[in-house]
DNA sequence: TATAATTAGTTTACATATAAACTAATTATC
DNA sequence: GATAATTAGTTTATATGTAAACTAATTATA
């Protein structure tokens, strides 16, 4: 008989604007803990699953950094990241000729068969959930997140504790 | 001249519900990671100053558990994130009389002091952000929010490696 | 071409996160 | 009142996350 909270019912200090931002936080957290549980059958977390998918579909061969940058993931953390996906035979470091500082990063078979096996399910998955809205709404939360990420992006030295 | 990557750049693979969906991911992390650098001169993450604000405005003391369960943070979490913040004199654990299985958890008064040097540089950062959205957006986005976590609950039960 | 600056990735130390197994205390049930 | 079930919190093992210092390779520049 677990309490099932809501953003709204958390945040009692915040006022609306305050309390919109929690509720991306928060949403964010809960879709977190939701993939990695939704993958805990053959993956270790929804980060590797991103890191499949950009793999997968991306036009160009990624190096460590490209594929961190574009999932967020900091070139510290990419490194143990990969080295475990590596060793548990999902992916592949391919030294780049001409350039020995990097790697390009592969999908193995074994890597794409474990993908083939739970991407359509995670679309079906996504699909569901997403059916709460209709176009007009999802078109508003695209643009609503991409303003926000523009505004985090520009407020972002001018906050108290940065001396830059 | 580092690349700024946006999350309708980042997802190749989706389809426009699906890249709202990694909006809504990506916002959260974006969040995360500003809020942790915003605090990184007082705590050592934004999870320590959403637990002193709870702290703060809950009407009624709380345990471990039920701190926990509003901020989405793991018992087996809370414990180890308590023990830091117990040791850095931010917050204290009193043993509840009549149970002696739990724990209330109070802020100190460094705790308190702390918490006053942050509260309002993070709410006037906050506003500043949130200035980006108009009375009706700023309800919106709760709105949808609010609809998002319902359907990630309602979905919980029925993903394919479920076996319940 | 020597040297300075930059870039790619690793390592270290630490914080945050989960699941699962555990202890101790409380409550339910007979 | 004995026993079973539940609850609160801890521990362990492991994954993910950051910042900062580091190595090695490449590029810029004098």
């Amino acid at each position: 008989m677990e309490k099932k909270y809501c953003h709204t019912e958390l945040v009692s200090f915040a006022d609306r604007d305050h309390e919109a931002l929690m509720g991306v936080w928060w949403t964010g957290i809960l879709l977190k803990k939701r993939a990695k549980h939704f993958f805990s059958n053959f993956l270790s977390s929804e980060v590797q699953f991103n890191i499949m998918m950009v793999l997968k579909y991306s036009e160009k061969t990624l190096t460590q950094s490209e594929l961190g940058e574009q999932l967020l993931v900091d070139k510290s953390n990419i490194t143990g990241l990969l080295d475990r996906m590596e060793k548990s035979g999902l992916i592949r470091r391919l030294s780049v000729p001409g350039d020995r500082r990097c790697y390009h990063i592969e999908l193995t078979d074994s890597g794409r068969e474990i993908l083939e096996k739970v991407e359509q399910p995670y679309r079906d998955y996504v699909k569901k959930l997403m059916a709460t809205f209709s176009a007009k709404e999802i078109d508003d939360i695209n643009r609503y997140m991409s303003r926000l990420e523009k505004a985090v992006a520009a407020e972002e030295s001018t906050a108290f504790n940065d001396r830059s």
